[in-house]
DNA sequence: GCCGTTTTCGGCCCGACTGTTTTCAGTCG
């Protein structure tokens, strides 16, 4: 049984006792201990069969942890099983569209007898919506909207369109409102989740009524959903919502935090507050006694009011940093710019569009001391992949280029197939000629846990394979992790000194954020690639470092922050004495 | 249901906006 499934129980658990009008508390604790077995960067149900005690988790208590055992060793959990006995089928759909709560949901059900989305939409049409106290023609109209549009929208953005409709929509705003001062995109993009529900934005302004407006009367919007004061949301025709709120100068500080998030962060927070007699809100601390505001226009000095180090938000995931914070143990993650070296590079050799010379010359122009340049090998016909003589005027090529653009060393690689038989694209002699060699699976990804676990560790073992490649091939949002016994994967990688690659394309991220936590731990060397195919893209590898960050990973746990002579130093010992040489070299 | 450098019991975050109301309940984040 995988993490998803059991946290998907869970979820099903609160939503009925929140319908059930069970304290909240109690729906909290569950939705919290779903939200953590989600992110679990190992199966619960080996955890369970090894014996771990599950109630070290933070979330999961006694009563939770034997309702997991029980789901796990039988399949069913019978407590879930009696309270979805209680419900009509279909509450569920309903309490899922937005702006419908359980408060509503129950009255519709008892009152009205509507137990399905289309029930639903029929006394929507003859009245009797409208027709219940406290509701009228604008909410049945609303839930009618709410209905199509959770038809039509796919779940949750992934993250690069994310990105991207966040660009425009700040390069709109800027452009239109000259009073914007200032403008942050908070939420779960500012933690730099994966996938995002929707955008949040803060701005400050003189001018708050314009910037609404300028938000409201994008070309893009169609749909507004709320607009006041001091803040509107609008849907956009990709389907994305966006918040804007704006913010007083001098209260930015407590604006970001709030709306940076997480739910889980921010309520701890709160606690710490409260303990301190004070409350926290997105203006400020107040005093709980005389009500008086304390203001902070930075972020760093709220946290520091509270008795915490700062924490970054790509940290803020309620998974153990606050205690962190409050120890002082929260340590200088990675950031982009501690990256020197770039090792995982397309161009139009194989399917980059660039040339090597633009790839190696913008590589420079970035900072970077060096780049590997890693062209397809020959099994990716598609992607051009080249061939041994191919390779070897490839080489040949790469000298040249690097002596003629001087300023930035340059690495002889590929970007090798793992076969579905895990045997390797090159022989080991060709191999052995070249500075780094990635290794990657780009086919037969439907393979069985075993058989692709065993296909991956075979390359692992090969001596000349100097990394692993985007290790799960997933694609967010579009093509599911292969399966594979990660925790095996990262201790073999470990043993044999083979680096793992934190892939940076957003579309990839790949080591994701708990597994990359996971290798930091097993002390797998670790490298923050961009996996460019333009030159522009050599700009992933900030991205990857943004996900390193999320898996607690510092500048001595990524190979490429190493100076470029203690790189080529560390390439040259034997592979598997390359783990635990990690930690003698400088960095940052 | 979880949790404890305030607690093994008694706490557990807070405000904006909407719609239907003349003072507030429900939902959302």
């Amino acid at each position: 049984m995988t993490n998803s499934e059991i946290a998907e129980a869970f979820e099903t658990i609160a939503t009925l006792l929140q319908i059930e009008g069970e304290k909240s508390f109690t729906v909290r604790a569950y939705q919290r201990a779903a939200r953590t077995i989600e992110r679990l960067p190992q199966d619960v149900d080996a955890m369970i069969r090894d014996g771990d005690d599950l109630t070290a988790i933070p979330g999961i208590g006694k009563a939770i942890s034997a309702k997991i055992a029980e789901l796990v060793a039988t399949g069913r959990m019978a407590y879930l099983d009696r309270l979805e006995a209680e419900f009509p089928e279909g509450v569920l759909d309903l309490v899922r569209i937005p702006g419908l709560g359980p408060k509503t949901v129950v009255r519709i059900w008892k009152e009205l007898d509507v137990t399905s989305i289309e029930a639903l939409q029929a006394a929507i049409e003859d009245g009797r919506v409208a027709s219940l106290p406290r509701m009228g023609k604008k909410s049945a109209d609303n839930i009618r909207r709410a209905i199509q549009f959770a038809r039509s929208k796919s779940d949750r953005l992934p993250i690069s369109r994310a990105v991207d409709i966040a660009r425009r929509v700040a390069a709109h705003l800027e452009s239109t409102c000259p009073d914007i001062s200032s403008l942050v995109v908070c939420g779960s993009l500012r933690r730099f989740e994966e996938t995002v529900g929707d955008l949040d934005l803060v701005c400050v302004t003189a001018d708050p009524a314009a910037a609404l407006d300028a938000l409201i009367s994008m070309d893009t919007v169609t749909q507004v959903i709320g607009h006041g004061d001091k803040k509107a949301s609008v849907i956009l025709d990709s389907g994305a919502q966006v918040d804007l709120r704006v913010s007083q100068p001098e209260t930015l500080g407590a604006m970001l935090q709030y709306f940076t998030g997480s739910l889980h962060h921010n309520v701890r927070l709160r606690e710490i507050a409260s303990a301190l007699g004070l409350s926290l809100n997105e203006y400020g601390l107040a005093n709980s006694e005389s009500g008086e505001l304390e203001t902070f226009a930075d972020e760093r000095a709220l946290y520091a009011r509270l008795g915490l180090q700062y924490v970054p938000p790509e940290l803020r995931q309620g998974t153990g940093e606050i205690a962190a914070a409050k120890n002082g143990v929260i340590p200088r993650l990675v950031q982009g710019s501690d990256i020197r070296g770039d090792l995982h590079a397309h161009t139009d050799w194989s399917d980059g569009r660039d040339p090597m010379e633009t790839m190696i010359a913008a590589a420079r122009e970035r900072g970077l001391e060096y780049i590997a340049i890693t062209d397809h090998s020959a099994g990716r016909g598609i992607a051009n992949g080249l061939s041994v003589e191919r390779l070897r005027s490839h080489r040949a090529a790469l000298r040249r280029a690097e002596s003629h653009i001087g300023g930035i060393r340059v690495l002889s690689g590929t970007e090798m197939d793992i076969r579905a038989d895990g045997s390797l694209d090159y022989p080991d002699d060709v191999l052995a000629d070249l500075d780094w060699v990635v290794a990657s699976v780009h086919s037969a990804m439907g393979q069985d846990s075993a058989t692709m676990t065993e296909r991956i560790i075979s390359a692992m073992n090969n001596p000349y394979v100097s990394a692993i490649g985007h290790l799960s091939t997933r694609l967010i949002g579009e093509r599911r992790p292969v399966d594979a016994d990660y925790e095996t994967l990262f201790r073999a990688a470990a043993d044999t000194g083979t680096a793992l690659e934190i892939n940076g394309s957003l579309e990839r991220l790949d080591l994701k954020d708990a597994h990359a936590s996971r290798a930091r731990e097993l002390g797998v060397p670790l490298v923050i690639d961009s996996d460019a195919h333009t030159a522009e893209a050599l700009g992933n590898l900030d991205y990857g470092a943004r996900l390193a960050r999320r898996g607690w990973c510092e500048a001595r746990h990524i190979v490429n922050t190493m100076r470029a002579d203690d790189f080529v130093s560390w390439l040259k010992l034997d592979k598997k004495s390359r783990s635990r040489a990690l930690s003698g070299y400088e960095r940052v």
